[in-house]
DNA sequence: GTTAATGCAAATGTTTTGCAGTATA
DNA sequence: TATACTGCAAAACATTTGCATTAAC
């Protein structure tokens, strides 16, 4: 393999230890995943795949992202109305920023939602195991693109 | 700043000053709405309609939550895995803590997050329009069963 | 060689849509 | 009375499942 940088052993290592079987389908699933900024959807990943592998099903991409979330490989989101996209375990914590107009998707760090988390947890005598921060709005592109509809219209 | 009490336009003068009819589901629905303590789905909101409106449909279901959405009468969450939950519009800002046991909604105040939006918004040079912060977890009773259950297994 | 994973097709569950009939303004 | 809204049935989606075949171990 010409430039391997990263052995990417986890998660071969996690599939094996989990005694599942490292299929050519799952490898070049993570592989996407790894690679797909790691905002993907079901269908947007399965259209990428096929390039590599045409005769992979959608049943195929479906019944893998069930078992990487199982295995804790990747996280599941729930940006848009319909759809959930998904993301390779982000090993720093991150937050997200949605742009309605482009559909653009932002990282942020946010440690300030973990002090929170433990005092909201303190209050409501809740065991918290998941922050999720979520803004929407307009990133400036979007907005000068408006901008010229209006003085256009 | 002293909270500001805007003079609440009823949702029949909502719906009457857009043009919109006022017909016995979409009242219903709206109370329905209101008294359902803010966190249904349209399946759930179906069945209670059905018990006063045993002729309502589900279409009709889910094309007036669109229209209420539309007019900014209800307000969308995507808690859990598949289904979306409606919320009259809340006057006071608040964020939500599920528990992921019972299912649980409680909704808390979290007035940081607005200064946290104007310094993301600043940092990405982003419009942001909306904030929002889940947390889940696990309630007290939930944690007591889950020690019960232990115990006994 | 066993058995789990796959591809396909059919099923499921939620949400949307076309249309004729009904109720609102 | 005109027409927006409704109920119904069917369509359109995303996602799941059953089963015979294929491939990983």
């Amino acid at each position: 393999m010409p430039r391997e940088i990263k052995p990417q052993k986890s998660s071969r290592q996690i599939l094996d230890s989990s005694r599942q079987r490292v299929t050519t389908q799952r490898t070049l699933l993570l592989d996407l995943l790894h690679r797909g900024g790691g905002h993907l959807d079901a269908d947007e990943l399965y259209r990428r795949a096929r390039q590599k592998q045409p005769r992979i099903s959608l049943s195929t991409v479906y019944r893998n992202l069930q078992l990487f979330k199982k295995l804790g490989l990747i996280e599941e989101h729930h940006f848009a109305e319909e759809h959930h996209y998904y993301e390779t375990k982000p090993t720093t914590e991150h937050q997200h920023l949605l742009c309605l107009g482009c559909g653009k998707i932002v990282e942020f760090a946010c440690p300030l939602s973990q002090q929170f988390k433990e005092g909201i947890g303190r209050e409501y005598d809740f065991e918290i195991t998941e922050v999720e921060v979520r803004m929407t709005g307009l990133c400036s592109n979007c907005r000068q693109r408006k901008g010229e509809n209006l003085e256009a219209g």
